[in-house]
RNA sequence: CGGGGUGUAGUACAUCGGUAGUAUACGCGGUUUGGGACCGUGAGAGCCGAGUUCGAUUCUCGGCACCCCGACCA
């Protein structure tokens, strides 16, 4: 009897907040079907839930990147290997995590090829003959890929063998114009995870040893999790000339003489789906913020088994009035002989913001019962009002997700001048603001000492004097500290 | 690669040197249907290899796989 209680309880209970990492993908990924290991270690399987919302992803973002002017192309994924060493601290950042192909057809090959783990090498090859004069400048390309690092630990969605994303990839005249779109391209991700997946960011620039490999700066977008814990979850690099002398990406400028380009490089993979999860999930599952969801409502017909199919065709009514504004957005859980506090517990576990109560009683009353994923509030509407107070939920709904994220943040986030103050702010994993003298050994130390990294020196961190928390030393900014995934 | 652990049904867990059991999920029949319902019934399992043994899922050894904790990382 006891035994029987516990297997029905595990199988009914989603586990409190996304906190915990084990939990949060046994809990709410698994049960929200998102996605699952592969037999391919490392390796994840995105089921249709999961694509679904990687999908939604590239649609907004393709618009922002042709608003930059910014080109789809497709580069291979195999990569010669001698391309990747051209670039001296590019190929030592990487070379542990690159899985390397050494044979096909059959036969050992002479040149091995490695699998992409980003594509800057094969790109700026190709690069360096599509680029001669000035007018070619800028050249502006985005492709969609996989990638391939050979990680020693993998997490879904946060950091698996394979993962999908866009890198986008261009050439400038001069460093400025350079530096100036890699932090454009910064902005594109931060309007985007505020707007879209309501995940509010700090952006900064990372610190000389968090740097991508090969970059001169390295812009990012860090968000925090539920937890407290930070996700670096898009970056944007200013890679300066250094890929240009490497690969030869040179033009010919009005005065007739032979320049190197500037580059930039940025990304954002299914990690960032990862992040959505852990910032809005709650113990019933998966929220997904209405301007994400792949299905951003769904209608849920309260029917007997005499009146099943009268009632679904009342409610598929109501679909066809909103799929006008909504298309694939809307959907109606037709299934016939379950209850529907099953059907309310899968789509609340699956995130949909929005769901539709639609019975007996309101086709009476020619109204309907929406009720709110985030709140759980549940609002008698007549359905001549119904769409209008369906939009007006649905951008209230994507509001409070946000305004809760950001909450979070100012609530997570203090400013400390001590050592002891520090500690103590990461131990209760807080994002921590605090002076640093700007030496790799003080960071190492404090990573090695408390576990936190430099997420980023935001933005916004004024110029002032001080002495950095851990070695004394005199520093000019405060950096921001966390722990991360 | 270091330290720890686990391999039994789709899933989660038992048991046992000799019929492998429970829950849930799944199929079928029925009663239900405004928050995870119930009754009946059916199908479904020992990672691989060797050894010990009359007999191994169980014990031993080897392999493989996976999980957890570190170093690495978007």
């Amino acid at each position: 009897m006891e035994d029987s209680k516990n297997a029905k309880s595990y199988e009914k209970t989603i586990t409190p907040r996304a906190t915990d990492y084990n939990e949060w993908y046994l809990d709410v990924i698994g049960a929200a079907d998102l996605a699952e290991h592969s037999p391919v270690k490392g390796c994840m399987i995105i089921k249709p839930n999961g694509y679904a919302i990687w999908e939604g992803i590239q649609k907004v973002l393709d618009v922002e990147f042709k608003k930059k002017q910014v080109r789809n192309a497709y580069f291979p994924m195999l990569i010669p290997e001698r391309l990747l060493k051209q670039e001296e601290s590019h190929v030592e950042g990487f070379a542990p995590e690159v899985a390397v192909v050494t044979h096909a057809g059959g036969e050992k090959l002479e040149e091995s090829y490695v699998l992409r783990p980003t594509s800057e090498t094969i790109m700026y090859d190709v690069f360096s003959k599509w680029v001669r004069s000035y007018r070619d400048l800028p050249l502006l390309i985005n492709q969609w890929a996989n990638v391939i690092r050979w990680e020693m630990r993998t997490k879904l969605f946060l950091r698996t063998t394979e993962f999908l994303w866009q890198e986008g990839h261009t050439v400038h005249q001069a460093p400025e114009e350079a530096d100036a779109f890699a932090r454009e391209m910064l902005d594109v991700y931060k309007n985007f995870f505020e707007k879209y997946m309501a995940i509010p960011v700090i952006p900064g620039v990372k610190s000389e040893s968090e740097k991508f490999a090969g970059a001169l700066k390295t812009y990012t977008c860090e968000a925090m999790m539920q937890d407290g814990k930070a996700l670096q979850i898009a970056t944007s690099h200013n890679l300066g000339d250094h890929f240009a002398k490497a690969f030869n990406v040179q033009f010919l400028n009005e005065q007739n003489t032979l320049e190197y380009g500037h580059q930039t490089s940025w990304g954002l993979s299914t990690r960032s789906i990862g992040g959505l999860i852990m910032t809005h999930s709650d113990d019933k599952g998966l929220v997904l913020p209405p301007n994400i969801a792949p299905i951003k409502i769904v209608i849920v017909p309260i029917t007997n088994e005499s009146n099943h199919d009268a009632i679904v065709e009342k409610a598929r009514e109501l679909e066809t009035i909103l799929k006008a504004t909504y298309e694939f957005g809307v959907t109606v859980d037709a299934r016939p002989q379950l209850r529907p506090g099953e059907k309310y517990f899968k789509w609340e576990k699956e995130g949909v913001p929005l769901r539709i109560e639609y019975g007996p009683k309101d086709i009476e009353n020619n109204s309907c019962v929406l009720v709110r994923r985030d709140t759980g509030e549940k609002i008698v509407t007549p359905l001549n009002e119904l769409q209008q107070k369906v939009t007006e939920l649905l951008s209230t709904i994507q509001e409070n997700l946000l305004q809760i994220a950001k909450d979070r943040l100012v609530e997570k986030k203090v400013t400390v001048d001590s050592w002891d103050a520090f500690v103590s702010a990461i131990e209760q994993g807080q994002f921590v603001l605090a002076h640093w003298d700007g030496t790799a050994e003080t960071e190492k130390q404090i990573k090695e000492e408390t576990g936190a990294t430099i997420r980023c020196i935001p933005f916004d961190s004024a110029d002032e004097s001080g002495v950095c928390i851990k070695s004394g030393n005199s520093s000019t900014k405060k950096v921001l500290f966390a722990k991360a995934y």
